[in-house]
DNA sequence: AATTACTGTTCCATATTTGGAACAATATTG
DNA sequence: CAATATTGTTCCAAATATGGAACAGTAATT
């Protein structure tokens, strides 16, 4: 006779926390003894007991008023129970471990450009300092889902932090502006406003809005929108540099990717008396009350050691580009 | 740093069963899911799964509205859930099997003279009808505690069925009466009245009260109890029985034991008009709802067997002796 | 023998938990 | 692209479980 119901052999027990206390009580040797240490009322603990007879149809214990007697039924089923209290504290314990001090895993995404970077100058003293955190670094320039995506914590640079259901932290500013090659420039001569742009060969990367456009806005306050339709479109900043230094076209980039360049002669700053908008380079994680301390010492730690190291590379400052 | 209170590693748990329950959320791999196999309202469930991340200061999973993501610590802590879960139907099995059919160990205690004559022949069918059932058979002649003995079924002989909180079921009456030997009578003469029977030597089984004594019923209605001082006492009944034909006194007996002698010439029934209290057979058990089959069918079968077994023995007839 | 101390169970006003409906968010379908 | 279906969560009246006190029974102590 089969019953579909129970094929996949539920449980019929209602509450399996009796088992647990069965055995304390057994192990205990009386009732009043195992509700001390369980810090429940003894009343409860007989009434749980009782239930659980009832519910298996089977005695456990015969009660004295002075001594329990295990049944051979309750004798066999004790070791069952012993294996549900190991087995429910080993699971405690599993959330315990990484509670205890920051160990395991951590997912971090960040864009390209970041992470090689400035998480590459970073992440050796982090990793030093916690020997028991491993951290898994995602790469994309696409914005990740924390929670599809699996991940801790993530980088953006934004012009603006948006809000959602996120913590976001800021971190530090992240200026960008127009760059080309000079002799591209000698050829196409030196633009003196943004409209002079509105032919000239462009690269990007990838936006998958579609939109490309770049906002200037002048010192006394002047601002202008134009679009632009990129010749090269490419997520690897290191390519649209190079390119740029190649004579392909206009490009804008973060500052500090481009002072080495600059130095070499290899590009110049287009347009400098327009700023294009400062992004803000901040991270993002998920609100939860029990953020792991793994997760919370890498937060500390970006926060901590950012802005330095977005100083040595020279993130924000343009003053000299 | 030490904390007395948690020496012995107790669960901060509240509910156990929330760990099975998550463990059916990710098997199932939604609340729904799960919550519908369950049979248990998702918002329960919902509220349960978070309570249990709350208690353990942990995420276990990430959720969005179509699809959950097990965080890495859920998913060691996903392990030792489902030896829970393992553990827990082991136990359940356990009951599950002993209520399945007869099986298992049935104790069961009775006087050493049933024992000797009724059981040793009812038993071996029982054995065969039921392989899977053992017998642990009791014997004393001392009134036992069910609980204490952590005995199943006790049979026992009184001149009433004592009320207590034990069942007790008739079995059959058990007729005694008083025996010597004729070799005896020779010496001290027949008597024709309890009262004749003041000095003579008597034996007896042990009574734990120190009270020993005869009460007897006349045909006609007339009774009369007398008080005697036994000078052997034993509960060993073959031994009394052997004594009296030896010729060393009075002695009371159940009839059916003493058939073969009277036959043999070996022993005579003294104070033939005169009766004794016919005791009654009968077997106590505690009340239980959920009594294990293999008790209930031996329970069964010595209220089916123990007649005819005690007609065979003629137990409860003393019209020839 | 009487007293004391402790057992497991029962009782019932109180505190907690439950679960159906409403909700916001996301796939799937027409 | 709107409509539908299904997800997980929240809310709060209603159902349930709790636990201190009273109780009945037993062992040890006086």
């Amino acid at each position: 006779m089969f019953y579909e119901g129970k094929a996949q052999r539920g449980l019929d027990m209602k509450d399996i926390t009796n088992l647990a206390w069965f055995a304390h009580v057994v192990e205990h040797g009386s009732f009043s003894a195992a509700a001390r240490t369980l810090r429940v009322p003894k009343s409860t603990l007989s009434r749980r007991i009782a239930d659980l007879e009832e519910e298996l149809g089977v005695r456990l214990l015969n009660r004295t008023t002075r001594k329990l007697y295990l049944t051979d039924v309750g004798r066999e089923f004790l070791v069952h129970c012993q294996t549900v209290v190991a087995a429910a504290e080993a699971a405690e314990q599993v959330t315990h471990f990484v509670q205890e001090k920051p160990r395991g895993k951590v997912r971090i995404s960040s864009p390209y450009a970041i992470s090689q970077s400035l998480l590459v100058s970073i992440m050796p003293g982090f990793l030093k300092r916690y020997p028991d955190v491993q951290i898994d670094l995602v790469m994309t320039n696409k914005p990740v889902n924390l929670i599809e995506e699996q991940v801790d914590i993530a980088l953006r640079v934004r012009p603006t932090i948006e809000d959602s259901s996120l913590i976001a932290r800021d971190l530090v500013p992240s200026a960008s502006a127009l760059f080309t090659s000079p002799e591209f420039l000698q050829t196409h001569g030196v633009p003196e406003h943004p409209l002079d742009l509105s032919d000239w060969p462009s690269l990007s990367m990838h936006y998958s809005s579609g939109r490309y456009q770049w906002s200037f806005t002048a010192q006394h306050g002047e601002s202008i929108t134009m679009n632009y339709q990129p010749r090269l479109i490419t997520d690897d900043l290191w390519v649209l540099r190079e390119a740029a230094a190649e004579h392909q076209g206009v490009v804008s980039l973060p500052v500090y990717l481009c002072r080495e360049y600059i130095d070499q002669g290899r590009l110049v700053r287009v347009l400098p008396s327009w700023r294009l908008p400062v992004g803000k380079l901040h991270m993002v994680y998920p609100y939860r009350r029990g953020l792991l301390p793994a997760v919370r010492v890498l937060i500390d730690y970006l926060v901590e050691c950012m802005p330095s190291a977005a100083g040595v590379a020279g993130l924000a400052t343009d003053s000299d580009a």
